[in-house]
DNA sequence: AGCAAATTATTGAATCATCAACCAATCACG
DNA sequence: CGTGATTGGTTGATGATTCAATAATTTGCT
């Protein structure tokens, strides 16, 4: 139980700024999509990582990791999405207590309806924000975070 | 209308990096507050931009700007905060639609006992996680991300 | 002065995420 | 081969955030 560090003011400074694009950036995902497509960034995401799946399926730890999602918040999403006919749960042949979650035509549908719009947002608020350099240093600094926030790679799994 | 630009693989990389951090951050230290120190981080934020300010005063519309918080929000989290004796709502003799928020002692208490624990989860998923040429690229990002979502910097005025 | 527009803030309903508890299936291993 | 531990998943309650609507005050203009 050593003393604290306090931050210096140019840690200050860094935090805050990073701190503010974390709390800001979420939001802003979700209400492009919500306004012009009908749907949270998480189920975008959902949608996304389902539709680059072998059968358009994948289990449900695998979903819950590929999006950053605890399980209790993708059983919920998927319960969502399920009652709107965009995804059908099954059950996993290979592991009694698995689920599989297998996007629907209709669920394609969606997702090639609302991916321009996402992906202009992304271009905008992102990628063109940045330059070629930037984007390169901004790879390693966030899998220099990630490695601390989550050294088992259990919610960032590709 | 001009035709969406996809993203390549590099892009797609960093990008999907990039989300999990902005997903997974804002999660991280709410858990360590919440368990800590029975506080979310959007609270911890407000007592500490009222602690630095004169008075330990603030207007409702600064609070919110000083904490990348809507105006909505920021009302919830006070009355949430006021009920508990942490802050108190008084009228503005300045102008008659603003309310002031001032820290009490028991508020100031709480974010002394709080600061230890959230100083310390800065530092180790954040600040030790950078080297210093890496905090000062991610400070220039931050710089060119937030111009790109709030070009006014209504939500992150200093 | 007088009135429209903008600013400041609050409220209630709906939505979404988190936490704790739970159940069922599989695995590990004596 | 059985039993405790682990894994995979769901559920319901609770709490936080957003959205739309509303109200009161001030500002800008003529």
């Amino acid at each position: 139980m050593g003393d604290v560090r306090w931050l210096t003011e140019t840690e200050i400074d860094t935090w805050l700024k990073f701190r503010s694009v974390v709390e800001l950036y979420p939001g802003l995902l979700d209400s492009q999509l919500r306004r012009d497509s009908q749907m949270t960034h998480m189920e975008y995401q959902v949608l996304a990582m389902l539709s680059e799946a072998p059968d358009r399926t994948l289990r449900m730890t695998t979903l819950a990791a590929r999006t950053t999602s605890s399980l209790t918040r993708m059983s919920h999403v998927v319960t969502r999405l399920a009652q709107r006919g965009i995804v059908a749960r099954s059950a996993c042949a290979l592991d009694g207590r698995a689920t599989n979650v297998t996007l629907t035509d209709e669920g394609h549908d969606l997702l090639v309806a609302a991916a321009p719009g996402h992906v202009t947002q992304v271009r905008e608020s992102f990628l063109d924000a940045l330059s070629p350099a930037q984007l390169r240093q901004l790879d390693d600094i966030c899998d220099s975070i990630l490695t601390r926030i989550d050294p088992e790679g259990k919610m960032t799994a590709r």
